[in-house]
DNA sequence: TATGAATGAGGTTTCATTCAT
DNA sequence: AATGAATGAAACCTCATTCAT
């Protein structure tokens, strides 16, 4: 699952770490990320960060304040990351709705890709008070508003539709994009960025209404069941 | 924030529960719901929902499996009366689109007027497994099947494009129901079910993109399977 | 491992509980003997045990004092039905060695025949003061007895040597018996009462030293009480 | 009931304990040493273990995977202690029956002088599966070892019949030295290690048959394994 | 005779967290 | 920078038992 850019992504974020951390808080951050891959993080005990950060518990508290503010921090680091990228992405883009796209294709690329990422954010920490105080979600609100700015851009030039709420249009993109990749997070399947995105743009950018000259009839393909 | 629909709602599944459930029952599930309206589940301990429905903590065992258990058919039995109420909601609609639009409304306003049932299926839930083996869960796809059902026939009969896959429309369309109200949800705030539908059905029906001409046809794909 | 012999002794107690026992209770003690062939009594619940016998929890505190109580009259039911039995063993035998040869196959055989019963007396009741309070450990005095009285006969007659004390021998035959068969209790494998008296008889009666000449007479002292 | 052998036995245990563990370990075996002289180890609660040992329960837990483990690392540590001392015990003795004779003598006067040693021993233990996979257990087996090697020297030298099978009369012995300590610890009354020894060894070594004339070589077989 | 409903009391265990070193 | 030892607090859960009917 783990792709090339998913790898360059850990390695950079490594490399930062090594800079600005000490070594043990890096192990401890690191335990973390592999034990998320195989339980949600209330099951995750600190001993067990411990354990296998090869540190004891007490160290654990030497760095993170307490056990939530490691996830935080955690799901901090991931997304200054995926911001910088994010705004290196736009950079020779033109037109709003190319630029839109660019963002749903790298958005579902990273949930594809890093999936203890995907499930930090959607399934970890909206449920926790703390976390609306963390600056984790400060970093997640200027991560938003790179989409909104796009859209309101996009507004401005004509590319898109004035006469809806650019906030409601980039909460109805993320919850597409959300929903798109959610069965792939919960259930441990691939998450193809390329046809989602297809797909997600096509639909949020026409609409689902019939045209008046119809389009043309296609086979199509659909899951199995689903729903929630 | 109750309306009289919620308060129809309750007292509709508390009769049913006076028939087939012992008082003790009723009144620990109730007691749970109660305590969801201030913190989250983790937050609550049984010795709180105990003495919030006056009876002892050995009561919940007796009725549940395990605390998790509770949450679980607390879910349930809201399901079961939102499902029954979304098949009655589409007699007498005609078109498919209308139909979409009226359980879209039906879907916000259920999240609007029953906070306690949203936190729970939006935030509570979806990070535990034992959710997907729950008849809860099995309650959600009947609920997601009514929608799908809908979005089908309307590319069967010509209303909806058939050049995108079913589910993903339909993963979409919750997608956005679900981010639009979720900052609601989450901050307690005020959900308008319909201004939020008129935007929702807006965007999805008709697209983002400023109109000059027709979209094209184009080939797609869908999600691989899967929901939630 | 069921022998017609124990299954003549099953029908044969159940017949006496017919009459003199109402089904519940019935149902009730043959339930826990279901279960102890299963787990150990600690481990097993007056849940279970309802559940097993098809009654309520609360019928059983309608027959029992409590759920130990009910342990011990299995067990006093089973020892009565084998002091009788025992008693008739007995008769029509010549000689005291020859009597204790039979009481300890049939000590033996008990064992190994009835393995709920051997597991009761042997592993769950010695531990707890309540049963030394109980007609059951009452009956097993008088089961005592019987061997006691033969080897004190054998002694008086000349048969057994009269430098020992007739008590430890009792003891030592018991103990000797109960150390063959705890492993098949323990482990559950076969128990053969032929070969195992031959063995212990032999041991008992001659010896485990190799013979030059007979033993000197001794003065004794044995133990002070007790049994089982 | 301390006798100087018991305290040595005790100190020699702790002065290790003092070294290889962490004082809370120590306190926490001492204390359910200590609450094993008065009561049954299923009616002594960690809370109560904790108390008496000045500890928090949780350090328990530390330290021991559960209760029960507890318990199977307290008579590991006496029985480590106890090998150690059969072996020295031996040393020096001539003939297989004087050893046998020594090894029974010490086996009663260890039940005699550490009651809570016997208790777990013959009381606590054999009902619960976990301990047959215990350490102890393992234990148990080496010292078990220790008897049957001496009588199978004594058969291979002559001194032994040999027309029984040793491990029938290991259990056979071992039944015997039980039987003969059972009522003391169960009633708490004093044991004799010098007087049971003696009448113990007259019985297993001549039998109780009156002498005529010696008994006749017998084919054997023996019980299939195990101990305890 | 038998039950449905409920309970009291406490049991074991867990886990995040702290502090002296 | 890191640890070993220990803890506080409660969490979940179990289970024998009772009582009104």
């Amino acid at each position: 699952m783990k792709t090339v850019t998913s790898l360059r992504t850990e390695s950079t974020i490594r490399k930062k770490q090594r800079k600005l951390f000490p070594p043990g808080r890096t192990k401890i951050a690191e335990a973390l990320k592999l034990l998320l891959e195989e339980k949600e993080f209330n099951a995750i005990t600190t001993a067990e960060i411990a354990k296998t950060a090869c540190v004891t518990e007490a160290l654990i508290y030497k760095y993170f304040k307490d056990k939530r503010d490691l996830l935080h921090q955690v799901l901090g680091e991931y997304l200054e990351f995926y911001i910088s990228r994010a705004e290196m992405d736009l950079k020779g883009i033109k037109g709003s709705l190319n630029k839109l796209r660019k963002l749903m294709w790298s958005h579902i690329n990273m949930y594809s890709t890093n999936r203890v990422f995907a499930k930090i954010l959607l399934l970890e920490v909206r449920n926790y008070p703390d976390y609306f105080k963390s600056d984790a979600y400060e970093s997640v609100k200027r991560y938003s508003k790179i989409s909104l700015d796009v859209i309101q851009e996009g507004i401005d030039n004509g590319e898109i539709r004035n006469d809806l709420s650019p906030l409601s249009i980039r909460q109805i993109v993320l919850g597409g994009v959300e929903h798109l990749c959610l069965p792939g997070i919960i259930f441990n399947k691939e998450i193809s960025p390329d046809e989602l995105t297809e797909e997600l743009c096509e639909l949020i950018f026409h609409g689902i209404a019939a045209r008046k000259d119809p389009p043309k009839s296609r086979p199509k393909k659909g899951v199995e069941s689903g729903n929630n």
